[in-house]
RNA sequence: GGCCCGGUAGUUCAGCUGGUUAGAACGCUAGCCCGUCACGCUAGAGGUCGACGGUUCGAGCCCGUUCCGGGUCGCCA
């Protein structure tokens, strides 16, 4: 093995060009391959910015030459030599038109040979991956993702700093607030038998943050939350935090949209129009049954309730009279690929979702045929059909439900099947939507009782204030998502500062006082001492990047991430503790 | 916890209706090769077919159990 002494690094591979020539350079990194020719070798030697190729033969210096044939993947080198045009340039890669001719070359470290190729677009397993997970981010893909994320990070910093605000630091650990998801715990030494619990969000800390003045807060902060994970859920995870005073929604909503526009604007050179759309949550659960719709492509759903109240067709007549509705969505020239046998499939689908059916019309070159057409009269076939302007080689979904929501929940998920399998949606672009006017509580069907659909010091929107107590349905929130590409982006509301409001509200949830004290006392304490009117959002780094990079996972944007099971393979984590440190900690483990 | 998909060489995969010694590509090792760039050519090494049990004359293949991984539903105010 080697040392560096003499040497400094002059340049990275990435950064060669043919205004290299003729100049010396010292280069580090990582052998991404060698080619030996006999008496001519070639390595093309990687670091985070790229590949340089560096040549030798060994007419020149046999030593040198002897060093570099003895080289294998992945050894750690430093080379000094100079800058060449190559006799034979390789324009696939960005320094393909030079090389370095080596003239001292140095072995910094070795490598037994790696547990899989270190190549772009790796097929591996992800399990094997994740554990060795530093070789994996060796691969040009994911660190370039991971250089990405910096990016936007920083643009993100800059963005808010020229705004006027100031990242403030919240704790990691702060009490257990046992409300929405589950806490990660860790328990206290200082006091047995306590815990602490780790955030799922710094949601009262940044209020406070109001009451303490600081009107402008961001933090790019640390989130856990445990529960199951997903492809695009991790037990921690990052979001970009924010919390202004003296605000409307309608100053959030320019703020995080001046937002997006800049970061796409700088990190992918994409233009965002703003200002951006909106869809109340009314219109996005009608138009496309869900909260967070994909606009990328249309299918969108319509209400045939009034032509079908009183078709003869039992199913759809007993869903309108028991106060549902009946909708649909029709797929352009899906009549082929939706044979009766995917159509069983979507029918499985819709039933695992809750749909007691799915009735549905195929319009092919055969004509048409359809689940219910016995039941019904050709007249009311043909008004469905145009209903949903349906034509030869369409296909419509059709779902009749009591409960109004779920069917359209339901349609909302066929519509995002069926396009994933249809292959309609466009791939090259990234829809930006803001959903408006969430509904204060929802119906529990367990319970049979209204609860919370947000976190408790969410505002309820002005006029809906009288209904409080009479009609908990009408209730809407000063809540606000933003939707990209049918992924739920960012979150937040303008919060309660009205201490009457708030008890009302507590009351409402069925939070009596003593427990809403137990729980948010310091909040409503704080609240006692001058809180200014406030409002802010949680918006998801992770996922943010993983759109913009058009991820598929969010580990692929997460240096070293956890797979499904909460487990990082790399260091098998979580893993036992010894009985010495439970009993400091006042615990004992129940044996099975 | 439910459902779906997967597990065969270091890696990615193929393996027919259950039938002789389980194949390919890449990688690895060695040799040859003076302009390669996924270098090429030649030779070689490399396998508990995830595990256990069963059916069978015979199991990578069929059945059961189980482990591991991924997706999804529940869950995520």
């Amino acid at each position: 093995m080697d040392n560096m002494n003499g040497l400094k690094r002059t340049n990275y591979c990435g950064e060669f060009n043919t205004s290299f020539i003729g100049k010396e350079a010292v280069v580090c990194g990582w052998v991404a391959r060698q080619r030996d020719l006999g008496q001519l070798i070639f390595i093309d030697l990687r670091d985070r910015t790229g590949i340089v190729q560096l040549a030798f033969d060994d007419a020149t210096d046999r030593e040198i030459f002897d060093k570099a044939f003895a080289t294998r993947a992945e050894f750690v080198l430093m080379a000094k030599g100079m800058v060449r045009e190559r006799s034979s340039k390789n324009l696939e890669i960005p320094t393909g038109e030079v090389e370095i001719f080596v003239t001292d070359l140095r072995v910094l470290g070795k490598s037994e040979t790696p547990p899989f190729e270190i190549v772009e677009d790796s097929k591996t397993d992800e399990l094997l991956r994740l554990k060795y997970r530093y070789l994996d981010l060796r691969r040009p893909d994911l660190a370039k993702n991971i250089l990405m994320r910096h990016k936007i990070a920083k643009i993100t910093r800059d963005f808010f700093d020229e705004n006027g605000f100031i990242e403030i630091e919240t704790p990691i650990l702060i009490k257990s607030t046992p409300e929405g998801a589950r806490d990660f715990l860790v328990p206290s030494r200082l006091h047995n038998g306590d815990f602490y619990a780790l955030p799922q969000s710094p949601q009262l800390y940044k209020q406070l943050s109001m009451v303490a003045g600081f009107d402008r807060y961001m933090q790019i902060a640390r989130c856990f939350r445990d529960e199951d994970l997903r492809a695009d859920r991790q037990p921690e995870f990052t979001q970009i935090d924010l919390e202004m005073s003296f605000v409307e929604m309608e100053d959030i909503l320019d703020l995080g949209e001046r937002f997006m526009k800049r970061v796409f604007k700088d990190a992918l050179g994409v233009e965002v129009e703003t200002p951006l759309p909106r869809l109340t949550f009314k219109e996005s659960m009608e138009r496309f049954g869900t909260d967070k719709p994909d606009t990328r492509y249309g299918m969108e759903l319509y209400d045939l309730s009034e032509i079908v109240k009183d078709c003869g067709f039992g199913v759809f007549e007993s869903a309108i009279a028991g106060g549902g509705a009946v909708r649909a969505i029709t797929a352009k020239n899906a009549a082929a690929v939706l044979s009766r046998k995917e159509i069983d499939k979507l029918t499985e689908t819709a039933k695992g979702i809750g749909a007691k059916g799915l009735a549905w019309v195929r319009w092919t070159d055969e004509g048409i045929s359809s689940s219910f057409g016995k039941f019904i009269s050709e007249e009311k076939m043909n008004e469905i059909l145009k209903a949903g302007n349906t034509e030869q080689g369409d296909a419509v979904l059709i779902i009749g439900d009591t409960n109004a929501t779920l069917g359209m929940t339901i349609l909302g998920a066929l519509r995002s099947e069926v396009a994933k399998k249809l292959d309609i949606i466009p791939q090259d672009r990234y829809n930006l939507l803001w959903i408006t006017e969430f509904p204060f509580f929802e119906w529990d069907e367990e319970l049979q009782t209204f609860v919370a659909m947000h976190h408790p010091f969410t505002a309820p929107m002005d006029d809906c204030l009288d209904y409080l107590e009479t009609d908990k349905a009408k209730v809407r929130a000063k809540c606000y998502d933003l939707v990209l590409n049918g992924v739920e982006l960012a979150s937040g509301s303008i919060r309660i500062t009205d201490p009457a409001l708030q008890s009302r509200i507590f009351d409402l949830l069925g939070l009596t006082k003593e427990e809403a004290q137990q729980k948010f006392g310091y909040l409503l304490e704080a609240f006692k001492y001058g809180p200014p009117p406030h409002g802010g959002m949680g918006l998801g780094l992770d996922r943010l990047v993983m759109q913009m990079l058009r991820c598929e996972t969010l580990r692929d944007v997460i240096a070293f991430p956890k797979n499904k099971d909460a487990v990082e393979p790399m260091t098998s984590c979580p893993s036992p503790v010894d009985n010495a440190q439970l009993s400091e900690l006042g615990i004992k483990l129940i044996e099975e």
